[in-house]
DNA sequence: GATGAATGAGTATTCATTCAT
DNA sequence: AATGAATGAATACTCATTCAT
């Protein structure tokens, strides 16, 4: 497992992929990616064996990297305890997620592509679930007495995810109403949960 | 005088690219689709001059296909009135919609991949949004006494889509869990909008 | 050799095969020439059973047209005899060969193409020359007293039309300054000829 | 530090398409070169972006390579002055170049080709000629007090240019008279410029 | 005979990956 | 390790020709 040194070309390379993909897609060529990344097409492979193995990393690194932002939201308010609290916690959390990943619009619009490839193995797909599971704990407070209460994490984590991500492109794409779309979404999360 | 087009190839070719599409994504070679089709790699590009092309005519068709499979669970209830009724009336509603989805993963995976291409015209989008047209009216009168009732359409029905869809994979991905993950996407539904 | 009817069907598509023969050249697709020629593709090879044919007939059809118009000019100064007529007339022949060939730039430029495609058979190109034989006679009488009366007349010919095909691209391409390059060229075949 | 760009190949797949474009014409295969070359396929296109740029650049090399051997024959006689040693300087020229070119009728028939397509781009016709310009200081010198004495340069060269072309297809299609065809043009071109 | 759909071999070019330097 | 040339399989699309209507 130990990779050639220079951690900085690795992730140059990366994010490298991130703003290819983003605008060309997944057929994008490992050429224009090294040149991108300010690297030779030859060296792309000693740090990834495979174009696969790039998106791959690059797909679990951008799960990844969304994750521990969300983590950061949740880090920032924790001792919260009454029913109006938990509210206001889950809004400031969600909408910390949200505008996070409307910041990064390339690495949303890579995430989407990669997302549905079929390059992109279940080993990743699992990882990217894990680190999500972080905030397992915080939803598992928020729906404690709401409607969703039994269901499966899995369930919800699924379903949270997916009016996130639903959110984050309508921001995207009506940056002037960004706000408003976030509110509403937050709102709409509240009321599922609950 | 000469020998007709023939609707049977067209959509013999349409479904194949279907397929074809959700085994192994866009990169899907033409040759592959006409094979899969019974057709001359040829006769692909007399019923569709580019394969842009036909991934447009396929996404169209896809999401209108799923609008007339949802307007089909619309019609069948109509007229009810009080509260509990209009609750009664989109678990009906949903429930179709996400049964239909179930039984075609081929479609429904088909559909993913060629919604996050950059290949699929605006044009396209738009046809397929006025495809849905329908169940946006039915959803107007759900939200109507809801907490959404004041949000812009396209934001509840990209929320409720994205709902939808993720309901949808849980579903495929766990099939015996189908009915379960089918009621809690329901409820969340109806939670979301009320 | 008994060829379906209409001939105006197999005229129009001769000269559609010049117009795009000359704008696209000898890939010009036979599909393209048929819809010039306001004819079906396939009625295309009910007259030509082949796109070589096809280029054969035109090649033929270009050189016997160009042969008729020197003809032309020829019959209608026959009968001088002093040196000064001979000169006279040449200038005369030649002038009207140029001309002719300037007024059609299609023409010469399909003729081009096809001069020196490996699809003209040396059938094509020995009808040609033959059609071309008829201003033998006139040559024949032109170079008696000069430096060329011993060479064989094919050398003749070759250098004679070279020269005036080459004159005639001078005249197309540069039209403001035709008759100064028509003249210059009948000079020069006077003074190659005597 | 990678492996260099080998002139080698370059000059080899040059090559090679004056050979195959000499028997299959311009619609010769790239496949076709490269594998004459003894290259693989893709190769030819690290070394010509396009099927174009290689023909282009074969077009300038195989005029720059007869202009070459045309200045070869005129640099072994220079300083005659007398009318009677011009003419002989010419003949020793003109023949130089019509041995020269019906020596290689390969890259004759190539030239002759890639001379009337339209993938020839005017840079490269402009090339071709300046590599001319060194027979054209030996013409004016030649045609000083001759017939053509006023005549553009251009239509002195193109005339010229025209005579040796026809005169080396003469010498190519029947080698045994080459001498006596040789001998006429030489001729032929002597009284067509005094 | 006319039409234009059907066919499938053929084309230029791309690209992931390998390998010489 | 880094570079970028080399490779050749793969791809979308074209086109001469055939054939059903």
């Amino acid at each position: 497992m130990a990779r050639p040194r220079s951690e900085d070309k690795e992730s140059a390379i990366m994010s490298a992929a991130v703003r290819v993909i983003a605008t060309q897609g997944l057929g994008a060529a490992t050429a224009t990616i090294a040149k991108t990344a300010g690297v030779s097409n030859g060296s792309l492979f000693t740090y990834f064996v495979t174009k696969a193995d790039l998106f791959n990393a690059v797909f679990v690194a951008l799960k990844t990297e969304l994750a521990a932002a969300v983590a950061d939201g949740l880090s920032a308010r924790v001792g919260f305890s009454s029913a109006w609290d938990v509210q206001k916690q889950m809004r400031f959390v969600f909408a910390h997620w949200l505008h996070w990943s409307a910041s990064y619009p390339e690495k949303r619009r890579a995430l989407a592509q990669l997302a549905v490839s079929d390059e992109i193995t279940v080993a990743s797909r699992l990882t990217a679930r894990q680190a999500m599971e972080g905030i397992a704990a915080f939803l598992e407070r928020c729906r404690a007495k709401g409607a969703m209460r039994d269901a499966p994490m899995v369930v919800v984590l699924t379903l949270v995810t997916a009016v996130m991500d639903a959110a984050v492109d309508l921001m995207i794409s009506d940056p002037t109403q960004a706000d408003q779309h976030c509110a509403l979404a937050c709102d709409a999360m509240w009321h599922m949960l609950m």
